[in-house]
DNA sequence: ATTGAATTGATAATAATATATCGAATAATG
DNA sequence: CATTATTCGATATATTATTATCAATTCAAT
């Protein structure tokens, strides 16, 4: 029992707000400058009236016979996810998948701007990754709080996560996305959002034998 | 209108059997052999209660006063997914994420092998990663029907997405782990799984500024 | 101006997912 | 062997998410 917390969060639509915003992005440098929820809907392959529904999360309302405003979209957008703004962050474990996230434009398009990162191995240290520093771990708690980093991306090995992350925890961080599949022990207050990528690979499986049987099934009939 | 097709997915379950299992093997591996719903519950952040309709899907029972047997319980889980045998599959695009994606581990245990990588850029043609060996891209066919690949992991730019799954389609994938943020044009039949890694960052910024909103409110009252 | 076609958005209905309750089953204990 | 504590799992409920319906709005064309 317990704590009974209200979860008002409408997780699958703040999930689908970024794949909105990225086609918007592209209307709008096609020189588009109005769409409607059923293009958008076709686009994602959903319902038009989730995309009403999610858009209205957002704030925005369209006018009829038009659609909405694409520019007035992307703001709206932007503006509920907290990504008009960019926000620092730092990376740990620049490993191979530290690596390509450091590599990863699109993050900089959503409000995150990586700007250190850090490791233990020596080899990696000093070195810089698409404009982002290597420092030793050592360093973190200094320029956690003097830069006053609140976010940190986790690629480190499982075995390390939750140190690294006490030691974030103990600096001040508010919030980390996680790639380590280790469910991290924070403090109320202290945000994780893991990523589990084997989950993706578990949907397609289950999917794909799925569709063998449905198959199978027609040939029958 | 039209379709009216049931989803009887029980996605959410799906996404969550994955690291069932990674805690399981974890279990394994330190000799213990028996879990109960509320330790597994304890570990994901979940209710017990969701914890045994989860395993239940899978088609496994517990006994009471003791909980679920964790070989089964693998065996159960692997079974489910499809994972106890290994598929082969083919990766495009040996870039920053292709590269991370060829070295990770865990795939392996899985359930999935890459048997191959193909990539257009002669840096990257006939060099191996962790032993998987880059063609380029033209010899994709003859390859794929040869080795009668059914999985494609895709991470090539994406501007080459649709063109790529084009030719996969034409010599007979079933399946594509996308991992470009193009919504994939499939004939029927095949199946796509779209990861978009933005969409657990849109997570989890609203979740810190609600945080931080929350917090706000604490101290003012 | 009037009509017609297209699209939104309020409301309602349905479906999917998560949580609660509690009797039944079971192994450990005395 | 009876008792007790624990855990499962069937059933019921609550919550969240998606889909449907349709009146109201708006623009464009006549
Ligand atoms: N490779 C992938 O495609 C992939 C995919 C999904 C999840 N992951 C997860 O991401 C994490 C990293 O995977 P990887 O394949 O990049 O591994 P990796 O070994 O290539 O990289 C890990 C890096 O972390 C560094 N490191 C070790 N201890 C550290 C510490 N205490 N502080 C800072 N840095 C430290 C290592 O020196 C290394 O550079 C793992 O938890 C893995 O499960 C990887
Ligand atoms: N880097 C990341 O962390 C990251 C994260 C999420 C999603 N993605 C997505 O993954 C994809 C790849 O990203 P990246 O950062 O690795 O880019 P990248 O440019 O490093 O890699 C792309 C690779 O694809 C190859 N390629 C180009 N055309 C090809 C073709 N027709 N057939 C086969 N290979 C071809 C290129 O030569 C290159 O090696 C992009 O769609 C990106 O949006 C990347």
């Amino acid at each position: 029992m317990g704590d009974k917390i209200l979860k008002i969060d409408k997780l699958p639509t703040v999930r689908r707000l970024p794949a909105y915003l990225r086609l918007l992005k592209v209307f709008s440098s096609q020189g588009i400058d109005t769409v409607s929820s059923g293009q958008l809907a076709e686009l994602m392959g959903i319902e038009s009236i989730l995309v009403r529904k999610d858009l209205e999360l957002t704030g925005i309302s369209g006018t009829p016979r038009i659609g909405f405003r694409i520019s007035d979209l992307i703001r709206s957008i932007e503006s509920f996810l907290g990504w008009a703004t960019s926000t620092d962050a730092f990376l740990f474990g620049v490993g191979q998948l530290g690596t390509a996230l450091l590599g990863y434009r699109e993050l900089g398009q959503s409000g995150l701007k990586i700007i250190a990162a850090f490791d233990t191995d020596s080899d990696k240290l000093n070195r810089t990754f698409n404009g982002v520093r290597v420092f030793h771990v050592d360093k973190a708690p200094e320029l956690l709080s003097r830069l006053n980093v609140q976010l940190a991306i986790l690629t480190v090995p499982p075995e390390h996560a939750q140190q690294v992350t006490d030691l974030l925890v103990m600096n001040g961080i508010q919030g980390i996305w996680n790639y380590t599949p280790v469910s991290l022990e924070v403090p109320e207050g202290v945000t994780v959002q893991k990523e589990d990528l084997l989950s993706g690979l578990a949907v397609l499986s289950v999917r794909m034998s799925r569709a063998v049987v449905s198959q199978r099934c027609e040939e029958g009939s």
